[in-house]
DNA sequence: CCTTGACCTTCCCCTTACTGGAGAGTTTAG
DNA sequence: CTAAACTCTCCAGTAAGGGGAAGGTCAAGG
């Protein structure tokens, strides 16, 4: 499978896949006579699951940890479910965070008349 | 005012200060003789509006239009809801968003026994 | 008068996770 | 045999600054 191939079995843009070789993230098994990257279907999955990863917002280092658990068959499921509840609790700061951005925001835009006038709640909250 | 002064009454640091200086964001009003930046209240006052913009999520583009809209006695409200409504679907489409990331993950998280044995459903979801 | 320490300046590199493009080599279809 | 499609490496850029070097400036203390 040539790059472009991986980069359709894996749902992954051929720009990244390189760059994930590049960063020894997911590398390319080997490489043809004339250079060209070579991947298999083993190559393919880890792209794959790093694209889940990726989804689920985790780092592109924690992506590291987590393919390497993925293929350590002594992991302990306690250290995958570590990393994952650290990224859980990350999402839930960042909801609480935006939950009272929201909440200010949507106050003050509903309190703005958006009409032809120059008088604005929102300038006079930001000033 | 040098920059440091106007960096506490902002509370902005001064690197940040001297960022929106170069990207002609807030200019310092002058520079003294030996080239120092000099900050007025006007200056202060426009990178507080900044700063508090920006902890809204604005970008600093939209940071530069709702500071010229602050400017502008000839505004209209209608332009700066506007900008703001925007800033809200996008907060609301990223609420979305980490809710549906939330649910999935905290539910991973969840079912998987975080014990010293390998079988993660964790992993088995991203592979 | 001199020095010391706190400021200030510009300049450049670093960050995340890619993306776009240039220039050059390779492969494949017609 | 050529043209298109594919691949390679390398360079530059993104948002919004942060870190730090090398060097100029200013005020206080001795």
């Amino acid at each position: 499978m040539n790059i472009s191939a991986a980069s359709k079995a894996s749902g992954l843009p051929v720009k990244t896949v390189r760059y994930y070789a590049d960063i020894g993230l997911v590398k390319a098994p080997s490489r043809s006579e004339a250079g060209y990257r070579t991947y298999d279907d083993v190559a393919v999955r880890k792209l794959v699951f790093v694209r889940r990863s990726r989804a689920f917002g985790f780092s592109i280092e924690e992506c590291r940890e987590l393919l390497d658990l993925y293929q350590d068959q002594d992991r302990t499921s306690s250290e995958v479910k570590r990393i994952a509840s650290k990224r859980l609790e990350e999402i839930e700061d960042k909801q609480r965070e935006l939950q009272s951005l929201h909440d200010e925001l949507a106050h003050l835009v509903t309190s703005c008349r958006g009409d032809h006038m120059p008088n604005c709640p929102i300038i006079d909250y930001l000033g």
